[in-house]
DNA sequence: GACCTTTACCCCCATTTGGGGGGATACCAT
DNA sequence: ATGGTATCCCCCCAAATGGGGGTAAAGGTC
């Protein structure tokens, strides 16, 4: 060999599917199941001790979320990558830990040479991920661009809502500063927020700041 | 004098104070006055046509405010510099105005060569203020200089909940992803709030992005 | 003239937020 | 052991926010 494996931990609470994959792994060449954890809260304290190049992390945990544990894993260790583990295309989830910082993502029905070809995938730098998942990642890229357009076809007194928003004025400094009523610096704000696609002054006020 | 006179606009709702300002600048070598105007919207309107270097601003205009004005004219012009007008110390005001694009400000009742001295500094990039306003400016850099460090000692959860809050997370929302009760996520806001002295999340969120 | 957008304001109503209090553990250091 | 900090939860209450309506005038543009 000569070749490093790759180190993999493993974050899965049922028992049989994590002894299960810790066993495929272990037994394959280049890989190296370095440490398994039945709980996100585990993963998060236990490991720096074995150092994994890659975790394997079911989305689906109790207690912290697996999506929770993505985003303080990467937070403590941001070169670790991480493939989700689900059991269907839970499109929304998967969303939220590519979000936080997830690689990729295999299903649990994978076979074997899947499972290792995905691991093997994000250690390169990859991003493993069915085409149908692949799709809703762009379409979510065009959405966030047609949203940035989004920001132009404001009107003016939206626009001039919308910076005074971005630094944090609430409505009542709004309307002081414009010489508006509070009820018309609403108004444009629900305008905003609709041409926005956002529910929260916070929201718009993230996307006006880029 | 071979040089370019340097051209002013002035804003100021007072014709006796305008006209007064009006004839020093037309007076004086060196400066031009080019236009004057006695209300905000008016010089939001009118400005392009007279194209001036510098515009004296009184922060306290009829109508829509003479910081707002600034804003609307900084975004229309970013070239042009600003010299707000103040009867006194207003620091709030005057703090506002900065923060919109103002260079500098003087006081009405600065002598003449004051005046023009504020207007030609501003017009070589300088900031004319006196020394009393100059230490509220730097009283608030050492603010947003110690609550960027306030970031830094904020505890785990309470980063884990700005974190959210930075990315538009309602307060719900944010107890679900966490597995907290919404009453503890609104605990450690309190505690962001305070230890970073603001007063909603979106403010919160804004520094936290820096 | 008919149409659209923009500006500006109003209503109701449920939910969320923010400010002010409490508590109860637990751990850590002096 | 005693104070400090962090974690987690609760109460009350007023204000702000967000979603859903609506009106009316002013300005383009086709």
């Amino acid at each position: 060999m000569g070749f490093l494996s790759i180190r993999v931990a493993i974050v899965e609470d049922d028992k049989q599917v994590r002894e299960n994959l810790a066993h495929l792994i272990g037994e394959a060449a280049g890989f190296e199941c370095v440490a398994t954890f039945s709980s996100g809260e585990e993963a998060l304290e236990l490991w720096p001790r074995r150092r994994p190049d890659v975790v394997v992390m079911d989305i689906n945990l109790p207690g912290i979320s697996g999506v929770e544990c993505v985003r303080q894993l990467k937070s403590l260790a941001p070169d670790i990558h991480i493939v989700m583990l689900t059991v269907y295309d839970d499109s929304d989830r998967i969303f939220r830990a590519l979000e936080m910082g997830a690689s990729g993502y295999l299903l649990k029905r994978s076979t074997t040479e899947g499972i290792l070809q995905a691991i093997e995938e994000v250690h390169r730098g990859g991003a493993p991920m069915s085409s149908y998942i692949a799709r809703k990642v762009v379409q979510s890229f065009r959405r966030q661009g047609a949203s940035d357009k989004g920001v132009e076809n404001l009107s003016k007194r939206e626009t001039d809502v919308l910076e005074y928003i971005s630094r944090g004025y609430t409505n009542k400094e709004i309307a002081e500063a414009l010489g508006l009523s509070a009820e018309t610096v609403r108004g444009y704000l629900k305008a905003v927020y609709s041409k926005l696609h956002v529910r929260s002054r916070t929201e718009a006020a993230i996307k006006f700041r880029r």
